[in-house]
DNA sequence: TCACATTATACCTTTTAGGGTATATAAAGA
DNA sequence: TCTTTATATACCCTAAAAGGTATAATGTGA
């Protein structure tokens, strides 16, 4: 449950577009498009958003929502 | 108008803390916080995420806004 | 099964982000 | 004014992100 990952995942098969593709449509390395979508965390904030920009978004702060009550 | 950057900076100043103590609390060095109020864009996604969890945020995608129509 | 395309892993190199430190500037209070 | 605190700029160094390439592992369709 990474939304990083899920929406870049989601929105290259809706495109229709391999890995391959989408990184050199955005601009950035195959190697870059691979890391992003298992989850790296430590990616450079202008190379993610290089790619987000080919689906119209932007990586911007947004609320973290508590998904988990804490029962074990 | 960066939305981190004016997050950052006012989140900042509500909790009422300098840079010095941001960086501290959420474990990254003085510079960074520096630099990611400036707007740079090369900061790394995992820093960025570990200034915004002291305010309950984390980056995510969203959707990029029209602002400007096209007249000169 | 055999191609072919796509994705995954690993190695190597270059570039640079981040941290630390020192100094400079700015702002806020006496 | 002079201090003190906060913020900004510049330097050096280390760690690692990103890219390229090669190879392996999947898939997918004949």
């Amino acid at each position: 449950m990474n939304k990083l990952v899920d929406f870049v995942k989601n929105r290259r098969k809706i495109i229709g577009l391999t890995q391959k593709e989408l990184a050199e449509k955005s601009g950035v390395g195959l190697r870059f498009i691979r890391e992003l979508e298992h989850g790296k965390q430590t990616l450079r904030l202008d190379k993610v958003n290089d790619v987000l920009r080919m689906f119209g978004h932007m990586m911007a702060p947004e609320k973290i929502e508590i998904l988990e009550t804490g029962e074990k």
